[in-house]
DNA sequence: ACCTGAACACCGTTCAAGT
DNA sequence: ACCTGAACACCGTTCAAGT
C-alpha cells in the first residue's frame, strides 16, 4: 500500500513507513508483525527479509522519529540551546502516537536514541563542562524527557478510554508543556551551579 | 509452592509472592500468566479469580516493590531527605530483577508508584515550596529515577547476554551509583534556585 | 532478492461447569 | 470461594520452497 498498489515486492523503507503509519493510527500494542504484514499485503515471514526481528524494526522507527526533531537556532546561550533541544525532542516524540515509548524501549540497548543523547551532550559541552559531566547531564535530561513524554502519551491514551485513576486524571488537567519546561529548568539550573573546567 | 505444598487453593498473596519470585528469577518477559499458573500448579484461568487481569497483578507487584524502600532518617535537611528518598527508591527497584520496568509501566495509569510520588512530594514540600512546585519536582525526580534504573537494569540484562551495542557497554562500565547521584543533585540544585513561598 | 505456505511454540482472557 | 477444561483470538519467528 505504501508504494506498490497491487504488485508485490517491497523495500525496507516501505516496511518502516507502513509500520510508522500503523503506530500513529493504532498505537504500539497494535503494531504487530502480522498486522504489518497484512497492511503490506504480504505473509508475516516476508518481513524477516527486511528486518532480522521486531526489535530492529522498532529501533529503525525510533531513529526516524527522533530524526524529525527541529534544530535549535544558532547563536543561543548554551542553556537556551539545551531548552530548545528538549522542546524539539518533545515535539518530535509527540508527533507519533506512542513515540516516546518506542524511543524509550529502544534506548536501553544503545540502538536508538543515540542522536538525542549526542545533541544534549553537545549542547551541555558548549557550556564549558567536562565530558563526563556533559554525558551524565545529557542522560539525566534524556531520562526526564522520555519519562515525561511517555507518561503524557499514556495519559492521552487512557484518558480517551476513560480508564484513568483519579490522581492521574487530575494531573492530566494541568498544562503538560509547562510542567515539562519546569523539569528541564531544574536540570539546567542545577547544571549552572556545577563548577566548570573552563569558562 | 508458596504456601500449599500439594493441596489446592491459593490466596491472592500467594499469587503475588510467586509472581515476584518468577520476576526476580527469570525477569519480566518470562512472567506470563501461564508460567505463573504452572508455578502455582493451577490452570491459567484460576488466576483470574485473584486478579481481574495481568495489569492489575503488575500494579500489585509494583506496590510491593516500592513498599520496601527504606525510610530516610528524620532530622535531615529537606535536600538530604530528597537525596535519601531517591537512593532508597533506587535500592528498592534494584532489589528485584526488572523492578524499575514494572513500576514504570504501572506508573502511567496512576495505579502503582503513588507512594514514591507522595514521598518525594512531601520531602520537597518540607523545603518550603508551594504544592504545584513540589508536585512537579516530585514527578521530575520520579521520571529520572525510573528512567535511570530501568536503563541500569536493562544494561545488566543485555550485558549478561553479550548483546550490547558498544556505546551502551562503555557507559555500563562507569559507576552507576555516582551517575545516579549526579542526576539527583542536578534536580535538587535546580530546586534550590527556585523562589520559595515561605522560608 | 523477495516472497509463500506451513508450522512451532507460545500468549492473555473468557466461560460453563465442578466442589 | 476457588478451581478445571476447553476454547477463542491472537503472538514472534523459522524454514523449506518457489520466482
Amino acid at each position: 500500500m505504501t508504494s506498490n498498489e497491487s504488485g508485490r515486492r517491497h523495500t525496507r523503507d516501505d516496511v518502516a513507513r507502513t509500520a510508522l503509519r500503523i503506530l500513529d493510527d493504532d498505537g504500539l500494542p497494535d503494531l504487530t508483525m502480522r498486522r504489518l504484514a497484512a497492511a503490506l499485503d504480504v505473509q508475516p515471514s516476508a518481513l524477516y527479509h527486511h528486518f532480522p526481528n521486531k526489535q530492529t524494526l522498532l529501533a529503525e522507527l525510533a531513529d526516524r522519529i527522533v530524526a524529525r526533531a527541529a534544530q535549535p537556532a544558532s547563536g543561543l546561550d548554551w542553556s537556551d540551546t539545551v531548552r530548545a533541544e528538549a522542546a524539539a525532542l518533545r515535539d518530535a516524540l509527540l508527533a507519533y502516537r506512542d513515540g516516546a515509548e518506542v524511543v524509550s524501549s529502544t534506548f536501553a540497548l544503545g540502538l536508538g536514541a543515540g542522536a538525542p543523547l549526542d545533541r544534549f551532550t553537545d549542547a551541555v559541552t558548549a557550556g564549558g563542562f567536562d565530558d563526563e559531566t556533559a554525558r551524565r547531564a545529557a542522560t539525566a535530561l534524556l531520562h526526564f524527557v522520555l519519562g515525561h513524554v511517555s507518561h503524557e502519551q499514556q495519559r492521552l491514551q487512557y484518558d480517551s478510554l476513560g480508564v484513568l485513576a483519579d490522581s492521574a486524571s487530575a494531573e492530566a488537567g494541568t498544562d503538560s508543556a509547562e510542567a515539562f519546561a519546569f523539569g528541564i529548568d531544574l536540570l539546567v539550573g542545577g547544571l549552572e551551579r556545577v563548577s566548570r573546567s573552563r569558562t
